[in-house]
DNA sequence: TCGATTTTTTGATATTTGTCAAGCCAATAA
DNA sequence: TTATTGGCTTGACAAATATCAAAAAATCGA
């Protein structure tokens, strides 16, 4: 089985015959270094999970540029509420490398509930789980400063700091890259 | 109809009729003052719609008391995720004054697609509703410094600044009392 | 490979925010 | 009523973080 398969096998919560009945549901896109996946203003049409690569997630608002999200292999891609409403999307996804990725269409994934019996069931722990994500990250900014929230990430995920520019790191930890800089500087 | 039964109808997108036909699930309890709705740890096996008074949500963190959120008059009061997964609260909820409010069991909720045809809609369409609150709350943090945060709650929701304790409220905004403090002096 | 561009670091300095201590005010209980 | 408590403000100062400018390092394209 492929990683990407198992990733969103995991992600959704599917069995594997779950997901073999909805595979096709599946499109694969290439998306070139530079290139976007999706813009602030379009319709959510897809759902994208990544295969190869990074993704970078973000949106201007206040006058800046803030990133929001980092979607590398096994996560997914997408606005999560303007995908669900079909609403236009707030933010965007730029690739930082060649990306390959799997696309659900909107169309599609209105179509898993015909094919597997309990997607109610598995589409709420899924929106739960990412709900959790968020909340989680709110805290974090109530009750971390700059530097914890750098450890915790770093501790979590730490591929992530030699896959990104950094400044976008620091974008989506909500500090300057020159603070960041120097946070890593402290740890070496 | 009272204000309470128009913001479940609002929370969940239930038309009249629908919430009728549950009616009775929402059974009436009163918290005084100073007493949990919902502790740390325990099982969160009731999701609260307040009616009268403010609850608020707060937990221990990193050393640290943070208060997350206030649930006043027709907002909810639920650790949403420990809910829907039958898990232990990440959260307390302690009534700031005498509340009233309407209780919905776990064995209720997930009775409501029984009697709600298009219950899974509406539980995808509330879901999705609290997950983007959330993330425009991340994005404050990413874009905004302390007195804008503090601007765009007060403008948002003003009455909280006259029904709640300043030094709670700081700490859902994640600055000091002080900071606060200084914040309103500058506005006034 | 070289030059150009982008990213990262570093230093100096400014601004924001936190900390600590004290005082004030208002609500409340004895 | 007074005394007490909790909530809020204020001031002095410290620490964290941002800003700006420049240099260094890494990356990229021709």
């Amino acid at each position: 089985m492929s990683a990407l398969k198992s990733s969103i096998i995991e992600t959704f919560g599917f069995s594997e015959s779950e997901f073999n009945s909805i595979q096709d549901f599946f499109v694969p896109i290439e998306i070139k270094k530079g290139d976007h996946f999706l813009k602030q203003g379009q319709y959510v049409r897809h759902l994208g999970f990544v295969e190869n690569g990074i993704l970078r997630e973000f949106l201007y608002t206040n006058g800046k540029e803030v990133t929001k999200w980092f979607s590398s292999s096994g996560y997914f891609a997408v606005d999560l509420s303007g995908f669900l409403f079909g609403q236009k999307s707030k933010v965007n996804y730029q690739a930082l490398s060649d990306v390959s990725l799997l696309a659900l269409s909107k169309d599609n994934y209105d179509k898993i509930a015909d094919k597997v019996q309990r997607w109610n069931i598995l589409e709420k722990m899924f929106l739960t789980k990412c709900f959790s994500v968020l909340e989680n990250r709110v805290i974090s900014h109530l009750s971390m400063n700059a530097e914890e929230r750098y450890n915790q990430l770093f501790d979590i995920n730490p591929e992530l700091f030699n896959q990104v520019p950094l400044n976008y790191l620091a974008s989506m930890l909500g500090m300057t890259p020159e603070t960041l800089s120097r946070i890593r500087n402290k740890r070496s």
